[in-house]
DNA sequence: TTGTTATATGAATAGTTGTTCACATGTTTA
DNA sequence: TAAACATGTGAACAACTATTCATATAACAA
């Protein structure tokens, strides 16, 4: 016996005109894909307590630490994706290194979030 | 030799009061756990794509394992995630299953990431 | 110069997660 | 009833990720 499986679809497309209509509605794949990764940065709950550390005030890496309670080097790390998805900037004075919020987007962000959260 | 090098408090904290003000204008730690859970659920592309198709339709599984061109078990899995996060609904028709959007910020959460990606 | 401090970073590790595969469940149809 | 079909789901696996550790770098202080 070569085969005891019949390979086929799957799946068959069952609202055809549906389909057809979304796909062309859908924002680009590239888009898509921008999108899922500036929310996977958000998805995690050190760097919503570092983004949240500077909506008020710039910090040094220290300061967040401290206030954070995560090693510097942790926050180090997270700082640096941070810093690649544009979403904070930093400036140096001698040794210390202030960090602060580089968009506008993010409190609206989290406050849509937020109230998902308060709904459910 | 017991220990070659001294433990100590690797961060100093330099900006007291600041840290102190900031600490208290923090919203909650289990609240940022639970915002850092919603967008870990936007930070996946199958995910995305699979709340956009059903931005103004309602679909089934197939439809939208046909249109992100995904296997519909992946698919299942990922609606499961959304529907833990209260994000899908569904409703049955005989054997078919219909996923519709069950949350209203989910298009303007969207939006503001877009806006983000525009100006990067 | 030497020691100290603030920050950055590479490597290793443990934990998480998305997909696949095989199969179960439940519904419809022949 | 048996076959076909839409969907759900547990287990396994590969890929990814956050933290830790050790150490590097760079600026300052003594």
């Amino acid at each position: 016996m070569i085969k005891e499986k019949v390979v086929k679809c799957e799946c068959t497309i069952i609202h055809n005109d549906i389909v057809e209509k979304t796909r062309k509605e859908m924002p680009k794949d590239e888009t898509l894909y921008d999108l899922a990764e500036i929310f996977k940065i958000f998805g995690d709950s050190t760097r919503i307590k570092i983004l949240y550390s500077l909506f008020k005030n710039e910090m040094c890496v220290c300061d967040i630490s401290a206030l954070i309670g995560t090693t510097q080097s942790a926050i180090s790390h997270q700082l640096r994706l941070l810093k690649q998805a544009k979403l904070v900037k930093y400036r140096k004075d001698g040794k210390i290194v202030y960090y602060s919020l580089d968009d506008s987007h993010v409190k609206s962000i989290f406050n849509e979030g937020l109230r998902h959260i308060e709904e459910n």
